[in-house]
DNA sequence: ACTCCATGTGGAAACGTTTCCACGTCTCTT
DNA sequence: AAGAGACGTGGAAACGTTTCCACATGGAGT
């Protein structure tokens, strides 16, 4: 490794002139300028992050906290917030809590140990107080939960799009829906559940013989693909399904082939997110539209407007539209009456 | 930020003792330990990676340099280096260069400058002597290339892969084949396309009739759909596709689909990777296997046998074998006889 | 009674930077 | 002619650790 000492050596110049050109303070003669620079070139001098963040106390390095990257939609996000990054000069740290809090804390800590300037959460399940014990004064953005007014969040209103899906099936004539919940904890998948629950509960007076069922999945394709099979073999099965998000609902999507069950004709199917997946999958899935990569780089920001006010907890909340794609999963050749 | 010095104060020993009970190295006393102990808990301390990486010159921090995390296959890749580096107390660093090699030199230095303990580069475009000089003496694993011997890789025979996918499609009939290629200086797409005409022009004698062509893909999605759709316009189209990678597979199937060309009869495709995508789309995929996560899991092993042996660059190769997974894309009705 | 070694502890240097302070020299103003 | 800047440079402290060294104290072996 060569150190600033050595380029100082070789331009035969001391440390601080040195450190002074390479972050272009304070004065700095002509000549010397020129031989450091030099210096530097011929040996590849890099000055090492560890050093200056020891003394400066900022590593210009954010930690990004999302159960899984293999997840499309949380690929989609970590790669908005890195692009951000970078082109802020900030580097990531990539942890996957795989859902589960013990590894949310876990990382936390070492995020902490590393003097991670910000971190950025994304599909947390542990509480708020959780969190704000195991983040201990980091700056912090949530990305999956309108956070209190002292955070920064960036969110859907899920609720809503719960409702938009919810009532879609209805409209389309499912009378017999149940719906796919995400892990306890999540809230997006709460209060997907939340629309869920009111849209039923608010049509059971008017479309009599209306029946809402919810059951727990956990986000993953396998998941939905077990619940879809056991779902579709029962006697009473659902003719609507509406899934907390596309993995699930294109798991279902299998599991009704499997069964040779009409999609969409015996059962109607709605996911949630939007990946590139529930385009290409058959039938193509109709979901609620969550712009991850947008909302990625929506949270690095807030991050960097948090970092850039010091100590007045400058914290903003951005909130996304959730948005209904139709698409073939519940494009039925004859639709109900609203 | 507590430090080491705030543990000793409360405990009311040296920050040497502290250091010594944070390590478990050299003797410590029972009250001694005890006291340090409760100290730390109660200050909620974590020591600082940052001076420890300064004077260890170790940093427990490696570098994952893939072109694209929203690309399953290297979201795969990510999870598998993660999931092993987080297991033996590394930390990954995600940088997306996007396929342009002026962002790996540039992610490079950012790593170095950051004394990352090593670094794992797939998919990466640029020639040996380019990340050798990159790198400069970073310890480093290959994960879409065999390696020299003096370096450790991960990788597939992608030529066999090719060959396998090649001869498929022209054992179910087809006769005028087209093979996207992957971004020119891809080492696996290079493999790929070798596997193609190798196979082509071995099978020309018999054959007569049999045509093959070359087109030059990206491994993106609407690279492939775009293809797709001029290919598949033209008066001459090829009735079978081999893609070098399922993205591109995919966007050619949506092509297809959208020019009323049926799939598998008037046009059979073959991708490459089996990215969960590929099980989903309609038809689903035939396509060539490579198990993402194991090879990202493994790459990290060999990066950890590179940094276990100090100065004796022990490198390894480590190979794994393609498999042909026949699926929707590719299954006609009669086959014609081989 | 002596040395020897295991045990326990702390002071201080080192890691590679940034930054505060001090000390020059030159030129311009009055 | 003298003082005030502006300009240019370097020494050294500081950041939070680890580790080398020195120095105690005690008991066991001769």
């Amino acid at each position: 490794m060569t150190t600033i000492k050595d380029v100082a050596q070789r331009a035969g110049v001391s440390v601080t002139t040195v450190s002074r050109v390479i972050n272009d303070s304070g004065y700095v003669g002509e000549t010397a300028r020129e031989r450091v620079t030099k210096a530097m070139e011929e040996l590849n001098f890099q000055p090492s992050r560890l050093a200056r963040g020891l003394v400066s106390g900022k590593t210009s390095t954010i930690g990004l906290l999302i159960p899984d990257v293999a997840n499309p939609f949380f690929a989609d996000v970590a790669r908005g917030i890195e692009d951000a990054a970078i082109a802020k000069g900030y580097t990531t740290i990539l942890c996957n809590s795989d859902w589960k809090r013990e590894r949310e804390v876990m990382y936390l800590d070492i995020l902490r140990s590393r003097w991670a300037d910000g971190v950025i959460i994304a599909g947390s399940r542990s509480g708020e107080e959780v969190i704000d014990q195991a983040t201990a004064g980091l700056p912090l953005v949530l990305v999956d939960r309108r956070g209190s007014a002292k955070r920064s969040s960036v969110w859907m209103d899920n609720e809503r799009g719960g409702r938009l899906a919810t009532s879609h099936l209805i409209n389309i004539g499912c009378r017999r829906i149940v719906h796919i919940s995400g892990p306890e904890g999540s809230p997006s998948a709460y209060g997907r559940k939340l629309g869920f629950e009111g849209v039923i509960s608010e049509n059971r007076a008017r479309y009599e013989g209306l029946r809402g069922e919810l059951i727990q999945g956990d986000f993953r394709y396998e998941g939905g693909h077990e619940i879809g099979l056991s779902l579709l073999r029962s006697k009473d099965r659902p003719d609507g399904i509406f899934a907390a998000n596309d993995l699930m609902a294109v798991g279902i999507l299998q599991a009704a082939r499997f069964c040779g069950i009409e999609v969409p004709d015996e059962l109607a199917i709605v996911g949630y997110d939007n990946i590139a997946l529930s385009e290409y999958s058959f039938p193509s899935l109709t979901t609620i539209a969550q712009p991850g990569y947008a909302m990625g780089r929506s949270a690095f920001q807030l991050l960097l407007n948090q970092l850039g006010s010091g100590r007045n907890h400058h914290s903003e909340q951005q909130e996304f539209e959730p948005k209904l794609i139709l698409r073939g999963s519940t494009a039925r050749k004859q639709q109900a009456g609203t």
